[in-house]
DNA sequence: TTCCAGGTCGCAC
DNA sequence: GTGCGACATGGA
């Protein structure tokens, strides 16, 4: 057990907010799985408890939620006259752009296409149950909300999805994506495409060579840029950000002004925008 | 029941 | 390069 207490850290909001599929609430209790990772997390006070050793916190969870990174300077350059992103960034605080796993990121928003988010976390569960390795760790006496039998499976690896057949694919829900799977699972896996090394390659030359595979197009390239490689400048348009956009900057937002860091900006308007939708019935 | 969901592909032009 | 229909399935 390990005690935190970070500013600008806010796991609710982060649970909710889109960028990851397999982070779930239990009132002021969490449960994370990242990768083969598990996590169990429980609100205290003004920090959070978390399951894990201080040790495994400061060398995997603090780079996985970004606490080495300053926040509190991104909103500088919105404008006085622009409310809407005032409230949208004020509404967010506490929203962190998570440094996810590549693999994992890559094969979610591939399934995301087209899909709910309670359908995309249904159809990730259901893939991780079927290929992914059980993961050994008990719920904590600490943790209150979340059954004790509760069981938790790792992220499948590009071995197991690269050799999955196409039936048992289909039984998790993809749909139409299951050959996009398939196919992405096998260039990966063979190594066509080494995800580790597209590090080291620049923005537009990562958008590119995440786009060459099958099912990934411009918003899931984006995505996986943003929230697997931490390419903060990266700004995905779906259609809550469309919609936005188009109601509050008539069609054309203001990437400029937010140079460098537009997809911390991208997702404080994607929360906004959906959370604010689901309380009132209605766009903010 | 009907509508929509963190889009992409293939194929016209 | 841009426009457009097709695409599986679950959740509301």
């Amino acid at each position: 057990m390990f005690r935190i207490e970070y500013p600008h850290l806010d796991m609710k909001k982060i649970a909710d907010s889109g960028q990851i599929f397999r982070f779930n609430v239990y009132n002021d209790e969490y449960s994370l799985v990242a990768g083969d990772k598990l996590l169990f997390i429980k609100e205290d006070k003004n920090g959070y408890i978390l399951s894990c050793s201080e040790f495994e916190f400061e060398n995997f969870w603090m780079d996985y939620f970004d606490l080495r990174l300053d926040y509190s300077d991104f909103e500088k350059n919105i404008p006085a006259d622009d409310l809407f992103l005032i409230n949208a960034a004020e509404y967010s605080y506490g929203i962190r752009i998570l440094n996810q796993d590549k693999w994992e990121m890559l094969i979610s928003f591939i399934i995301s296409q087209r899909k709910s988010i309670p359908a995309i976390k249904s159809s990730i569960e259901k893939l991780a149950k079927r290929y992914g390795k059980k993961i050994d760790m008990k719920v904590p006496d600490f943790i209150k909300n979340i059954d004790k039998n509760s069981e938790f499976f790792a992220f499948p690896t590009p071995k197991v999805l690269a050799n999955a057949s196409t039936d048992e694919l289909n039984a998790c829900s993809l749909g139409y994506r299951s050959p996009y799977i398939e196919a992405t699972a096998k260039t990966v896996y063979r190594g066509d495409i080494d995800l580790e090394a597209l590090s080291r390659l620049d923005d537009n030359e990562l958008l590119a060579a995440l786009m060459s595979l099958k099912g990934v197009g411009i918003k899931v390239a984006n995505c996986v840029a943003l929230f697997g490689y931490h390419r903060i400048a990266a700004f995905p348009i779906d259609v809550w950000i469309k919609r936005m956009i188009d109601e509050h900057y008539d069609g054309e937002f203001p990437l400029k002004l937010y140079d460098g860091y537009a997809g911390v900006i991208q997702q404080y308007i994607f929360y906004y925008g959906r959370e604010s939708t689901k309380h009132s019935g209605k766009q903010p």
